[in-house]
DNA sequence: ATCTATTCCTGGCTGC
DNA sequence: TGCAGCCAGGAATAGA
């Protein structure tokens, strides 16, 4: 499942094949590619006028490479490569000339800012922060991780953490996971059908039932929000009134 | 503003 | 071997 880690991995090895290449099919046909960019999970072509956002949704994957695929539901053309747009759930989505309708990057935005904009919500933690509204780039498993990190319990009211520190944390996550390649659980591969290795760093997501590397409690699943969750009872307690 | 439930979709797994 | 049933989840949507 693509998050702000996978989708610069994606960006980054399109753009560096593709970039100044003229695409010759869909409404850019003719338009020189300018560069191939991310904000949070989605990647962005961005041609001369127009700009196609690819969602990747839970499956969505982005081709350079000519193997079968079954899946394949939709092609970008280049004057001297192929881009296939593949998904096995179609749960992703490819938008032309519509607005980023998300929150800041949470990689690239400023501490200071992700701080304030924390401390005046009153939502639990992990919804807020899968919420791309709010800010742009995490899924089920980065959160998780993020989490387990910064020793914060899951329903913790976002306005009682503290935002300096989740966001240091968060960004030194997010540079480890790009320089991986991203995390490939089941299905992520890049476009040259390469897997990430972040997932041998995980230290909560998927790992219930097996002992916290840091006091060694056994770490538990539960349900936030209808999404599977993985935290160690130990080093993430709820803090505060609830 | 925030919450919950529901829908989409299909491969992969479990259990009989 | 076959098959029913369930699970995973990003995002949109409806309703409270």
């Amino acid at each position: 499942m693509p998050e702000l880690p996978e989708a610069e991995t994606i960006a980054r090895a399109l753009d560096a094949h593709l970039q100044g290449q003229r695409i010759t099919n869909t409404l850019a046909a003719g338009q020189r590619l300018e560069r191939v960019a991310r904000h949070g999970k989605i990647v962005l072509f961005e041609f001369e006028r127009d700009r196609l956002q690819v969602r990747l949704g839970m499956t969505g994957a982005l081709l350079l490479h000519d193997r079968p695929d079954a899946y394949v539901r939709d092609e970008l053309r280049f004057e001297s490569a192929t881009v296939r747009y593949s998904d096995i759930r179609r749960f992703g989505r490819l938008l032309w000339n519509q607005p980023l309708r998300v929150g800041p990057d949470i990689w690239t935005m400023a501490t200071e800012q992700f701080a304030s904009l924390l401390a005046t919500r009153k939502r639990q933690i992990k919804p807020l922060l899968l919420d791309q509204s709010f800010v742009a780039g995490l899924g089920n498993i980065y959160v998780d991780e993020l989490l387990y990190r910064a020793r914060v319990h899951p329903l913790q009211i976002a306005s009682g953490v503290e935002g300096v520190a989740l966001h240091r944390e968060a960004v030194s996550l997010l540079n480890e996971a790009v320089a991986a390649g991203g995390s490939t659980i089941s299905d992520f591969r890049d476009p040259w059908d390469r897997s990430g290795t972040f997932q041998l760093h995980h230290q909560a997501y998927g790992k219930t039932g097996q002992p916290c590397r840091r006091c060694g409690t056994i770490l538990v699943r539960l349900l936030v929000g209808q999404r599977g969750t993985h935290l160690c009872p130990r080093c993430q307690r709820l803090r505060g009134a609830h």
